[in-house]
RNA sequence: GCCCGAGUGGCGGAAUUGGUAGACGCAGGGGAUUCAAAAUCCCCCGCCGAAAGGCUUGCCGGUUCGAGUCCGGCCUCGGGUACCA
């Protein structure tokens, strides 16, 4: 393939090898080449280097599906990014890669498929690695692990079992989606409006004995290091803060009327406990213990079967209509006298949280308002906004939400809604029926899956011992592989042979636990594996001491609640038990969430989704089918199977290289937000990169430029310039993640240098820089332009470039004059010029003075080095 | 439902703490080169208007000399919602 162009042959020609003349840069054959070089010089493996602080930067690992995706791709080119920047600027980095290997998918494909979950998985581990080997990044594979490996989910065991006599692991009864015809039990994303996915069965609630963390025992603690966690994004913090959900509030009783025995009294909870005297009704549960009880009634037991159905997920409940059914049991308002409340039994307060039962003041709570509305009964305003009268103010049709003094309420009238609550939680502790209490919305973590591929939960239930731990020395308790998959509930409770083994503690004949661990568990602590990942023990201290923390964690937004909220945990957990320093408290130093990757989506004529290989361009304009037909453009979307937008990174790195993918993916948007492939976006990477190539490959062993050695200075002093300037740029936009800024930096970079009439000597000192500073996005092509301008060993081990802060200096700024706060001109001044020397060149200025028309201005807004504004 | 986020030209986006809106790239238009094309190089490019000028950062309102940026109220799209990972 001849594309040298005929402009550089004329020019320069008898200066360039023949081989030159006939080459275009072949991404594919450089980039194995470079591939090899840095695995033979072993660069990427971490190890303590003396006199270098350490750095650990970690991408979220992969589910291995088996096949990468453009999400992947982008995730570890950023990750890639950070590494080898860290690298090249005097850090010993730790840039692990392991597969998140347990979970649902297997066991459907051994359902769909007849393959055992383990083999597919493995397989789809294979050839994920050799889809992500291409990619060229800087990964030390040789602490590679997988979570279903036993030497992995082992050490968990163990683990666990340090748990369990830490107090941190134990069992209580919780409720699961139960699909009656495949008995076997739903996850909520196996339930679709209300039924199994594949039975179409009415899903039901049931109750099973399962292991928790305890979670909620470090809510506190996990809240308060929020505060910690400045290189988190906000919203991230934000979005923990409030997930965890601390709220103050009273826990009292009410006193009952015609309540069963064991009844007499109802114990609620409130945050607003100054809006007690405008209390209408109680609620409780469904699955409260009175409302249990009261099941013998067949239209209590109706009402809350009702209640009972569908998926357990939050989703489901809070949008079901709210509905009550009235007990006829009443509570005694504590402070009217004679004032009797109604209980209502409700599918909207949770057992979960508080005592599962509560007050309704319709007046301040949109909820109650509504419900009092249904079900006909009274509202009594109790706060009066600063601004009402509180003679005469009355709620309309939205209840009032904001401040305000206390009204209709007795002893609290004229408080302030916050005083209010502490007065009334003052007089229930003097009575003794009531305290103020912290309440976090945090609920322990059910880690019990009722599943076949996960890490077995290393206990023996013995009839006379209880639930006993395995031995350690008898870890890991291994899956069986002799299992099958049939649809039909966990396959490892039919393996008799695995199920029925002796109890630890009395060598009775007992039984296996069968469930196994919630894939978060794995997910929980793999970061800390990588530190030691073939050690006996779950961790090393040398090496968590060493390496821990992870400095940066990068990944999607989807996970800034659970699996980092469970990581944070477990890092505490692992200190309980002796497996962290006291020092590791927070798993992730930095955190940084990056957007999804898009794709337009195509649909034919009948409504189908087109795949992007099977659309073209219409001449004339607009996509067409390969048989023609038309094709209409959807909005850009997340890149997913069932739109059939996916571009395969694998395609891509065959026609272009892994350097254009990557250069593409991390060029035009902010990496936190999402992006968007094109066809036309990742053809101009490739266009660049060839580009910088070809200038690179033109330019180097050329005869100095003719003309006057005051010119050639000149334009070597301006090149020099732009090159610092590039420098910074690059540097502060890597720091700060702005990858796309660095990408525009390098663009503009390279236009000046091809612009430029500088000695070739000089620009072979500006094509090292670019080689370097490319190195962290465009690693294989940074290694070649190296080479081609004389760079020493590889660019992946040389410093990073310094700007000089003298060469970045401007003598002169341009200032806008605007009248009334619209541009009308500009002036360039000397920089720092004082304030009255601007004024007086100002108002000289000739659309200022028409604007004037001879008058003084009202007002004249000078910043210095920024801005101008005359007000008329 | 609840929590969190995003919205800027034809498109992706840029814009230190409120200070020239549209950097850089794509698409488009024009030119050079070529027998011709591809490739490459150069120039133009927010909208309306003949021009003067006016308008413009999802919508409505506010604060300010000055608002994409701050405040209040909406709209649309996306993420999470505890058993998808």
């Amino acid at each position: 393939m001849l594309t040298f162009s005929m402009k550089n042959t004329h020019t320069n020609g008898h200066h360039l090898q023949p081989e030159k003349i006939m080459s275009r840069y072949n991404p594919v054959e450089i980039e194995t080449k470079w591939q090899s070089a840095w695995d033979e010089s072993g660069v990427f493996e971490a190890h303590p280097r003396p006199g270098c602080p350490k750095y650990y930067v970690l991408e979220m690992f992969p589910y291995p599906s088996g096949r990468i995706h453009m999400g992947h791709v982008r995730n570890y080119a950023m990750g890639d990014v950070v590494a080898r920047y860290k690298s090249v600027t005097g850090h010993s980095v730790l840039h692990p890669m392991g597969w998140d290997a347990f979970g649902l998918p297997a066991e459907n494909a051994a359902m769909e498929k007849g393959v055992h979950p383990g083999e597919w998985t493995y397989q789809n581990i294979d050839d994920m690695r050799a889809q992500l080997k291409p990619l060229g990044l800087s990964i030390d594979w040789s602490r590679e692990f997988a979570t279903c490996d036993p030497e992995y989910y082992g050490q968990q065991q163990s683990m666990f079992i340090d748990m369990m006599e830490k107090g941190l692991a134990y069992r209580r009864s919780a409720t699961v989606n139960w699909d009656p015809v495949e008995e076997t039990v739903l996850a909520n994303e196996q339930v679709e409006n209300g039924r199994g996915w594949r039975s179409g069965a009415l899903v039901e609630r049931r109750e099973l004995t399962q292991w928790f963390f305890r979670i909620s025992d470090f809510a506190e603690e996990l809240l308060e290091s929020i505060d910690e966690l400045v290189d988190w994004p906000e919203k991230v913090r934000l979005m923990q803060r409030n997930w965890i959900g601390r709220s103050s509030g009273l826990q009292f009783r009410f006193r009952t009327v015609d309540a069963p025995v064991g009844f007499e009294h109802l114990e609620v909870f409130t945050t607003r406990p100054d809006t007690l005297f405008g209390a209408s009704f109680a609620a409780v549960s469904f699955d409260h213990p009175l409302a249990r009880l009261l099941e013998s009634d067949p239209e209590v037991a109706a009402f809350n079967e009702e209640c009972r159905r569908g998926a357990v997920s939050e989703e489901d409940i809070e949008k079901a209509e709210k509905t009550g059914f009235d007990t006829g049991i009443r509570v005694v308002h504590p402070f009217l006298d004679g004032v009797e409340l109604p209980v209502f039994i409700t599918n909207f307060v949770l057992m979960g949280y508080g005592t599962g039962a509560i007050f309704g003041c319709p007046a301040h709570d949109q909820r109650d308002l509504e419900f009092a509305r249904k079900y006909g009964l009274g509202v009594v305003t109790v706060v009066c906004p600063p601004d009402g009268d509180p003679a005469a103010y009355e709620i309309g049709e939205e209840p009032y939400l904001g401040p305000g003094r206390m009204i209709n309420s007795g002893f609290l009238n004229g408080l302030e809604i916050e005083d209010a609550k502490a007065e009334i939680i003052r007089k229930f502790e003097e009575s003794g029926s009531g305290e103020g209490k912290v309440m976090y919305r945090l609920r322990d973590w059910g880690v019990s899956r009722q599943r076949y591929w996960g890490c077995p939960i290393p206990v023996i239930h013995c009839e006379d011992c209880g639930a006993v731990a395995e031995k350690k020395e008898n870890l890991p308790v291994i899956l069986p592989n002799d299992v099958r998959f049939d649809g039909r509930g966990n396959p490892l409770e039919k393996h008799a042979s695995w199920r029925n083994v002796p109890c630890p503690a009395c060598g009775r004949m007992a039984r296996r636990e069968t469930d196994t661990m919630d894939t978060f568990v794995d997910s929980s602590w793999y970061f800390v594996r990588f530190t030691a990942p073939r050690a006996r023990t779950p961790t090393v201290r040398e090496d968590v001491e060493y390496w821990m923390n992870v400095d940066q964690y990068i990944g999607g937004v989807e996970h800034a609640i659970l699996h980092l909220l469970y990581s944070r945990f477990f890092t505490r957990a692992m200190h309980l038990t002796g497996h962290l320093p006291k020092s590791a408290g927070e798993p992730f130093t930095a955190l940084f969430t990056q957007g999804m990757v898009c794709h337009e989506t195509y649909k034919d004529g009948e409504g189908r989704w087109l795949s992007p290989e099977d659309v073209r361009p219409r001449t004339g304009g607009g996509l067409e089918t390969r048989e023609g037909d038309s094709v209409t453009v959807g909005p850009s979307v997340k890149m997913s199977k069932s739109k059939k937008n996916v571009i395969d990174p694998e395609d891509i790195i065959e026609s272009f290289g892994a350097d254009t993918a990557r250069w593409f993916i991390l060029s035009d948007s902010p990496p936190d937000r999402d992006v968007e492939w094109t066809t036309s976006g990742i053809e101009a990477a490739s266009r660049h990169l060839q580009r910088v190539w070809r200038l690179v490959n033109s330019t180097v062993g050329q005869p100095d430029s003719t003309g006057s050695q005051a010119s050639r200075d000149e334009e070597n002093a301006n090149l020099f310039k732009a090159m610092h300037r590039t420098i910074d740029s690059v540097t502060n936009d890597l720091e700060s993640f702005s990858f796309n800024k660095s990408v525009a930096a390098l663009y503009e970079f390279t236009s000046t240098l091809a612009r430029s009439a500088a000695d070739p000597a000089s620009k072979a000192v500006a094509f090292r820089v670019l080689a370097q500073l490319m190195q962290p996005i465009t690693p294989h092509l940074a290694e070649e332009i190296w080479e081609m301008a004389g760079g020493e060993g590889l660019v992946v081990s040389s410093p990073w470039p310094v700007a000089d802060p003298d060469m970045l200096v401007e003598d002169t700024v341009v200032l806008p004059v605007q009248v009334n706060g619209k541009r009308r001109a500009e002036i360039r001044v000397a920089k720092g010029l004082e304030r009255d020397e601007v004024e007086a060149l100002v108002l000289e200025l000739g659309p200022v003075r028409n604007a004037l028309g001879g008058r003084n201005p009202k007002r004249l807004v000078v910043v210095p080095d920024r801005i101008v504004n005359v007000v008329v």
